[in-house]
DNA sequence: AGCACGCCGACT
DNA sequence: GTCGGCGTGCTC
């Protein structure tokens, strides 16, 4: 009998591909393991086993497998079902979603090697100039890597000339296969078990009198031995002798000491800090619980709507505590978790080391360790507190999801496919697990007061910040005003610096927020307004002053500033707009005594930058911070006073649906870092249209008012909630077949479909990257099948490919798009 | 996604 | 005349 094996294949190709796999092979691999496979004409993938079977394919003759990675599954059953959702859901492969959520060291590649062909004899006249470089560079290495090669010749494209050399029998290929995955092992020493006998050791010590820094060590590790009873690191002993590790190597080499390692994990917390506090919630919070409890019995999720520091997190911990009495895992997911140090270490001391952090910024490396914990459901990884990646996490118990600040729009993914929700992922997933999921906001999103509304979802409130602490006063500047009387200086309004001034001098901290980075500092010409453009994109470039630079923010082109115009070499060059760079530095004019930090991506990149920026504001080391969005997520300082909002409009005038529902929650969000102890905090929000509604409701902290304003909007424009949408964007690098692809894709959706279709539309970004883009957006009533929708959508692509001049045409879907 | 095959412009 | 640009098709 024959045994195939079907695998997904990390790429984005709808169908699964079959292997040919010995009875062995057939008799230990599941689904969930890892295979090696050759794919296309030289490439091991790895690939996902999804199916063993007896069904020989019938049109081609499958290959054999490479390698089984795996002993056992690293992605459970249960994982596969979800990606298979969001896959169908989310309009893309369940290779991609493979791709995406994989931590990328489980994912091997091969690379080919170049060795120099032994077997024949070379005519050294025959090799061209860049092949004998090659041909001499493997008498001195025995193989080379494709990089190496380019180095070599100085090409980036060396395939053809490998492929010279190896018609020529100079070389050879090999593919290798390599485990991105190294445990991390610490290295330790003990005294060899020889000198265990006391004379033995004795007559070593004396023999030592020539080498008083080998005695030393040993005697160091006598010491260290007795102090701590554990294993001594070659590290430890190194400081505690004061001597080098070539002392210490000189007592290995000679077999006094003997070194070995030990496999250790990456993430490690000091374990001192468990104390389970035990927590104490006010009766606002108990109500609130009580709700979620009911809400539980019954089977469906509750969305939490608690103000600003009103204490969600701690019903949350008596929620994950429970999760966690009765043996299961507890997920919390974040919208941004590298700003969210603050929260770990909360969590941390309630439930010490069973918290696992997951996240983009983590290695590969620490990656792949929290997911073996979680997948063995190993003690330290009870909860996990992560980005939306790690609703991908192979859990196999899961209890508990808690979706913190759900309003966010960054649970959901923007590029690479799968443009997932990880809100609405996270639900399916708790649902699939029988799981209890718990929302929680100060300003929920109109989807999910609406499901909490339509009673879909249960609900519960906190209208009282925790420990009596007031909601803070919330004033508006008319800047415009401002400006017409001459009362401004640069982007502050004399109101706002009376306001740091006197906040400053009662040595109280301030929040400035200026929304979107870069907001159009862009270089402009005086003598002729000429603007540098991006040559790849349709946007201006952004003035990065640290750098002296203009980049553009969608495809990364940078150049450095020009002394002269490049329109008309006029040398006056004016930097317009204001990003938080330009707030920072009119700081500095204002209030040159006082110390002003920035928050924003440029200021965050390293792995630690957020935690070094927090930690010096919290620990008053700075009196204002000028930060971006950044600063209004969840950060915990207890001494601001003040919170300053630069400039409100450019918010309220984007042109989005969702425009007004953003702002509300941006700046209920950002007003809610003001004043988290008994002293009543002050906002101040600069506005040119002080009667916008919104702001009216931010100021008076009404959000029922935005959510019934804001539904009756949706309805009548039928927008989101009201009905699905999905946004098509189809992108080519030639504008006029573009325009002709997407006007015969919109009529046949029109044609086809039953459903409101907008578009073609270009978006306000109408080429990135040198390709042009065109929107067509897909509005399905709620009522109406989702699966019918895409089943049809899909048939459509497929006439849409079949027309040739549309080949090179790429389509996006976006459900759900935000 | 990669990668090979195949057809047209700028250079040794 | 070739090198190498990227459009098109295929991968078990």
């Amino acid at each position: 009998m024959e045994y195939f094996l079907d695998v997904v294949l990390p790429i984005p190709l709808e169908r699964l591909f079959t292997y040919k796999i010995s009875q062995e092979e057939a008799a230990i691999l599941q689904p969930g393991m890892r295979v090696a496979v050759p794919f296309g004409k030289s490439k091991i993938y790895t690939a996902l086993a999804y199916h063993v079977h007896s069904n020989p394919p019938i049109a081609y003759e499958a290959k054999e497998i490479y390698q089984v990675l795996d002993e056992r599954e690293v992605v459970t059953q249960n994982q596969i079902k979800h990606w298979e959702w969001i896959a169908q859901y989310y309009m893309c492969t369940l290779g991609e979603v493979v791709r995406s959520v994989l931590p990328s060291a489980f994912l091997l590649e091969s690379e080919t090697l170049i060795l120099s062909n032994k077997e024949t004899e070379i005519n050294e006249m025959e090799l061209r100039d860049d092949e004998f470089l090659v041909y001499e560079a493997l008498q001195h290495q025995t193989v080379l890597r494709i990089a190496e090669i380019s180095d070599i010749v100085d090409k980036k494209n060396v395939l053809s000339l490998i492929n010279a050399l190896v018609a020529k029998g100079v070389v050879l290929q090999k593919e290798t296969l390599y485990e991105k995955y190294k445990p991390k092992l610490i290295r330790y020493v003990k005294l060899a078990a020889e000198f265990e006998d006391e004379t033995k050791l004795e007559s070593l010590l004396n023999n030592f009198t020539r080498a008083p820094k080998q005695s030393q060590v040993v005697l160091s590790l006598f010491q260290l031995q007795a102090r701590t009873k554990k294993p001594v690191p070659i590290a430890d002993l190194e400081k505690e002798s004061k001597t080098s590790r070539a002392i210490i190597k000189a007592l290995v080499d000679k077999g006094v000491l003997e070194e070995y390692r030990i496999r250790t994990d990456r993430i490690q917390y000091a374990e001192d800090s468990i104390t389970f506090k035990n927590i104490q919630l006010n009766e606002y919070q108990e109500k609130a619980l009580s709700k979620v409890q009911q809400s539980f019995d019954q089977k469906k999720p509750i969305l939490l709507h608690g103000v600003t520091s009103s204490g969600k997190t701690e019903v949350y911990v008596k929620l994950i505590q429970e999760c966690l009495n009765e043996g299961k895992q507890a997920l919390y997911l974040l919208p941004e978790i590298a700003l969210t140090s603050q929260l770990i270490n909360r969590l941390r001391d309630y439930f010490g080391n069973k918290v696992a952090v997951y996240h983009s910024k983590y290695s590969i490396h620490e990656r792949v360790e929290v997911w073996n914990n979680v997948l063995s459901n190993a003690e330290k990884a009870q909860i996990v507190i992560g980005a939306r990646s790690a609703l991908f996490l192979p859990f196999s118990s899961l209890g508990l999801v808690v979706i913190d600040e759900e309003h966010e729009s960054s649970f959901k993914q923007f590029d690479p496919a799968p443009r997932y929700h990880a809100r609405d992922a996270a639900l399916v997933l708790a649902s699939s697990h029988g799981a209890h999921t718990i929302l929680g906001s100060a300003t929920p999103s109109i989807e999910s007061m609406e499901n909490a509304k339509k009673g879909k979802y249960g609900y519960a409130s906190i209208d009282y910040r925790y420990g009596d602490v007031l909601m803070p006063e919330i004033n508006l500047v008319d800047i415009k005003e401002a400006t017409r009387k001459k009362r401004m200086k640069g982007h502050f309004s004399e109101k706002l610096i009376d306001a740091i001034s006197e906040k400053l001098e009662d040595g109280e901290q301030i929040i400035l927020f200026q929304n979107r980075r870069g907001f159009a500092p862009v270089v402009e010409c005086t003598t002729c307004g000429h603007v540098a453009q991006c040559p790849n994109c349709d946007v201006s470039l952004t003035y990065h002053q640290h750098r002296n630079q203009l980049r553009c923010h969608y495809c990364g082109y940078h150049m450095a500033l020009q002394q002269a115009c490049l329109a008309c070499g006029s040398a006056t060059l004016d930097k317009k707009g204001f990003g938080t760079e330009q707030i920072q530095e009119e700081l500095g004019q204002l209030f040159p005594e006082a110390k002003v930090g920035r928050m924003d991506l440029d200021t965050t990149r390293g792995k630690f930058a957020y935690e070094k920026i927090i930690s010096a504001f919290e620990s008053q080391e700075m009196d204002i911070l000028v930060g971006t969005q950044m600063v209004t997520k969840g950060l915990d300082f207890r001494n601001v006073g003040l919170v300053g909002i630069m400039n409100a409009d450019s918010m309220l005038n984007f042109p989005d649906y969702r425009a007004h529902e953003k702002s509300f929650q941006m700046l209920t969000q950002v007003s809610g870092r003001a004043g988290r102890t008994q002293k009543r905090g002050k906002v101040l929000i600069q506005t040119y249209n002080p009667y916008h509604q919104i702001l009216q409701q931010v100021t008076t902290n009404n959000y029922d008012k935005m959510f019934e304003e804001q539904y009756y909007e949706r309805e009548q424009f039928k927008y989101p909630p009201i009905v699905r949408i999905i946004k098509l964007t189809l992108k080519d690098k030639d504008f006029n077949k573009l325009n002709e692809a997407a006007d015969w894709m919109a009529t046949s959706l029109r044609n086809i479909l039953n459903h409101q279709i907008l578009g073609p539309e270009y978006p306000p970004i109408a080429r990135i990257r040198r390709a042009y883009l065109k929107n067509i957006l897909i509005k399905i009533p709620r009522n109406q099948s989702l699966a019918k929708t895409k089943n049809s959508i899909k048939r459509i692509e497929k006439s849409f490919n079949a027309i040739s001049k549309y080949k090179s045409v790429r389509l996006v879907y976006n459900v759900d798009h935000i």
